[in-house]
DNA sequence: CGTTGAACCTGTTTGC
DNA sequence: TGCAAACAGGTTCAAC
């Protein structure tokens, strides 16, 4: 269930245990998850794994030779792992990819994603430079105040359409659009570019706040989203709306929670989310 | 430019 | 218990 902070965590856990190791082996299960590069398979054996980040809600993963660096785009999609295993650990279905490592401290990295959304692309440099730059706006939690400002204030659309559309800022999916709407006491239809300048700073502030707790308590798990080692995100204990229909509002404002379908479901209390 | 709905997939949950 | 429908973290494309 990976959207910013469930791919800020398996980036960190990458970082934390294989930064540095060296690509023995690359293991295609699927071709046809390999958007991009497939034919360059080849070159990343025996590159070594030099940087590890998050865009977005994929992991970007920087494989160098000698001077050249080339890059290993994981998006996940909505059920996509990146798991640390052994050669001993039996092939569990759905897995697509296995990278066999040297010199860290996992000797596999196994992607596994059974709905295969979400794709694996083989960039070199200007090719992940073109990738990241068409793909993803801004960052939520690195974008100065005033540029989240214009963005706001640019968009005509609705603000919940505005906080998940990737190009413009990069990372919040469902559960966090609504949970941060939700304490923004934002209606997700409210449209952006009317929001008043308070409003906005409120949204700015709740937007970067619920990110950083949720990476903090190793993301939500609400469905199958293990991290890299097999833990658990526990950020799901402190969804206050997400799949709470028919809840009692959690401020005590005496409504039940609601659910509007239409574009994916939007989880918010009708009388502290006021159009 | 922005919105909507469908398509892409498999697995689990829900309801009859 | 059995079966079908509904639904799920995401992205992309076409149509309006």
């Amino acid at each position: 269930m990976p959207e910013l902070p469930e791919a800020e965590v398996v980036a960190r856990q990458l970082q934390d245990r294989v930064l540095g190791a060296t690509l023995k082996d690359c293991w295609v299960g699927r071709p046809d998850i390999v958007r991009q590069g497939l034919p360059t398979l080849d070159w990343y054996q025996g590159a070594r794994l030099t940087t590890v980040e998050r865009r977005g809600k994929s992991v970007v993963l920087g494989l160098s030779r000698g001077q050249e660096t080339r890059y290993l785009v994981a998006e996940l999609g909505m059920t996509g792992l990146l798991l640390f295993q052994s050669p001993d650990d039996s092939y569990q279905k759905h897995t697509h990819l296995v990278l066999s490592l040297d010199g860290g401290l996992e000797p596999e990295l196994r992607y596994w994603n059974p709905r295969r959304f979400g794709r694996i692309y083989l960039l070199d440099r200007a090719g992940q430079e073109r990738f990241l730059a068409k793909r993803f706006g801004c960052d939520p939690l690195t974008v100065p105040w005033d540029t989240f400002r214009q963005v706001v204030k640019g968009r005509h659309g609705r603000v919940k359409a505005l906080l998940m559309h990737q190009q413009v800022i990069a990372g919040i999916g469902n559960i966090y659009a609504n949970e941060i709407l939700y304490r923004a006491q934002l209606h997700p239809y409210r449209i952006a570019s009317r929001l008043s300048e308070q409003t906005i700073r409120r949204l700015y502030a709740v937007m970067r706040e619920v990110l950083q707790d949720a990476i903090l308590e190793g993301g939500s798990s609400v469905r199958d989203f293990i991290a890299p080692d097999g833990s658990e995100g526990h950020y799901q204990k402190r969804h206050l709306v997400y799949d709470k229909a028919g809840q009692p509002c959690p401020a005590g404002c005496g409504k039940r929670i609601r659910r509007l379908v239409g574009e994916r479901s939007s989880f918010y209390c009708p009388s502290c989310q006021r159009k």
